[in-house]
DNA sequence: ATCGCTAATTATCTTTTGTAAAGTGCTTTC
DNA sequence: GAAAGCACTTTACAAAAGATAATTAGCGAT
């Protein structure tokens, strides 16, 4: 299976029969565009992967918006990060932003493996320190760069995202306005 | 000592045997205002824990200004993270923002010991947990809110870091100019 | 107490963003 | 094929933020 191979891959220190042991705690689900994976406010353990498409966690806003905080791309997870590490319901809603194949599986069990296997416990601190590492990426933009370099950067190292997310969730995640986006596309286009 | 004291109670889990070992891999180290602890472009696996005080990590933006990512206060690690994870120099410099009580250790041997030993790896797992769910939530504020509700929200929710960090790295932290604070702090004293 | 340095505030002007509303283009649907 | 829905753009105006410079406040050293 193609699965099996891109974590073969990408954590090549795992054996095969841990790899095919993950596979078995979880299945296969397909999403169409839009389709909900975790609702907020939802108390759930289900841990999602891309293996193809787009997913996005999204929360809402004050003014009842939607504002996307993270986009999920081809063997990233899709997860409820507040619910797992604090046990509570999800704060944010993971949808599909794309058609989406996305494994499913128990985050608790593979927690619960990860107390008491070693390799396990590095797996689970390798997909912490990526993700971890991803955010950090992410507030550095934030602080350092005003909105229209922030696009840039996005353009220049994620541009897919741009091709692929419909520009107001892209606004969300830079933190402006879809307006305040259409806004410096146009800036940006006419190079200046 | 109270910082085995401290450990005990945050990380219960941790046998006693285990905490004295965490403290013999590394020592006390004092600091003063503006004394740095890791510097960018330095290549170092040592990692910091705050007893007393407050550090900063900084990066400098394209214009040569500081720009302030996380603060670290009593019980949070103050670490090069980018430099852990990926093996490279240090992208941030750390440096102290108060008169600071540093527990400094190494990165390198407790992570080797994590490789061995699951309790070290469920504090590490645990460690890593904390501080990427402090980065999501900062990324959800900075794509959430408005650079005055951000005053504010860190006014209700870490209000002593106002009180104890000089604006300028206020500012820089909340994504604004310093003058920018300067007069949302005006108008939110003025409280409307 | 004064000097000198830095931080913080204030003032002015320019640029950008937010907000609301209208317009454009494309797809869906009955 | 007209209407409705949706995403994106555009426009107009108000509010906020950036840039820069000048002023004031705070603080340690002499």
């Amino acid at each position: 299976m193609e699965l099996f191979q891109k974590i073969k891959d990408k954590y090549p220190y795992l054996p095969e029969d841990r790899i095919l042991d993950v596979l078995s705690l979880g299945e296969i689900v397909m999403l169409n565009v839009g389709d909900i994976f975790i609702k907020e406010g939802e108390k759930t353990s289900k841990a999602g992967l891309v293996i193809e498409g787009m997913m996005r966690n999204y929360i809402v806003n004050d003014n009842g918006e939607e504002v996307t905080v993270v986009f999920a791309t081809e063997m990233q997870p899709s997860v409820p990060y507040s619910s797992f590490f604090l046990g509570r319901a999800a704060s944010e809603t993971t949808a599909a932003v794309e058609p989406t194949i996305l494994f499913v599986m128990d985050f608790l069990a593979f927690k619960s493996r990860s107390k008491s296997d070693l390799l396990y416990a590095r797996l689970y601190a390798d997909l912490l320190e990526e993700g971890y590492l991803a955010a950090i990426e992410r507030i550095e933009d934030f602080t350092r760069t005003k909105p229209e370099q922030r696009y840039q950067r996005l353009l220049d190292t994620r541009g897919f995202l741009i091709e692929r997310a419909p520009l107001k969730y892209l606004a969300s995640y830079l933190g402006i306005t879809p307006v305040s986006l259409s806004r410096i596309r146009k800036r940006v286009s006419q190079n200046r």
